[in-house]
DNA sequence: ATCCCGAGGG
DNA sequence: CCCTCTGGAT
């Protein structure tokens, strides 16, 4: 993809959804934080049906906390990989408590110093919660990267950096969302809907079977 | 490189 | 049955 398809293809995703917003559920910073936390190879849909009951019980770090480990493993039992998840939220809230006086801090450094939180969930906080230009590459923007030409890689670090470097900035801010949106709902791994595709003009990707 | 690990779709 | 889902720790 050159430099004017990139910028036809961010316009048409805009104009098709002006302020994309995470379809993660969430009420605070901490919510935001735990919320991304679980959905770690997970759907949003699936931890949504979790945090819905969790979190008006325990929407703080102590709260997390007061319920204990299996107390905890309980409420998240539904979401895969939900025994690693509940330790590691655990040993966060612990050190948000007991470091950061309940709150959750705004560097990258602090974040990723969290137990389950990675370069991708610290980049979700700084972007969602924070407002910063910054990009987490999951599953579908790994693929989307990949796929369209946006910004080929081996690893997500290297689609990272590309993308930050080709997105002209205007789009920057809300980029994560529209591709995360077009990757689950158009763009998707099995079946890619490229004739129902808006911004198929635009993609590297010419899929052989239509 | 491997483990963790439930739900939903095809 | 197999694949995918807003990954991170060992």
């Amino acid at each position: 993809m050159n430099a004017s398809q990139i910028e036809s293809f961010f316009a048409t995703l805009q104009a098709a959804n002006p302020m994309p917003v995470t379809e993660l559920e969430y009420t605070s910073v901490f919510e935001l934080l735990a919320a991304v936390l679980l959905s770690a190879q997970a759907t949003d849909v699936g931890v949504n049906k979790a945090t819905r009951k969790l979190f008006p019980v325990a929407g703080t770090p102590q709260k997390i906390l007061d319920l204990g480990l299996e107390g905890l493993e309980g409420h998240i039992k539904t979401i895969g990989l939900y025994r690693s998840k509940a330790k590691h939220l655990m040993q966060t809230c612990q050190i948000l408590v007991e470091q950061h006086g309940g709150q959750v801090p705004r560097t990258r450094e602090a974040l990723e110093a969290l137990p389950g939180v990675g370069r991708k969930t610290a980049n979700v906080v700084l972007n969602s919660a924070f407002g910063e230009a910054t990009m987490a590459v999951d599953t579908h923007i790994f693929r989307l990267g990949n796929r369209t030409g946006l910004a080929p890689g081996k690893t997500p670090f290297e689609v990272e950096q590309k993308l930050l470097k080709r997105i002209p900035a205007n789009y920057l801010v809300d980029a994560h969302h529209w591709l995360i949106l077009h990757g689950r709902y158009v763009c998707q791994a099995r079946k890619p809907q490229c004739p129902q595709c808006a911004v198929a003009a635009y993609c590297d990707f010419k899929p052989k079977t239509l």
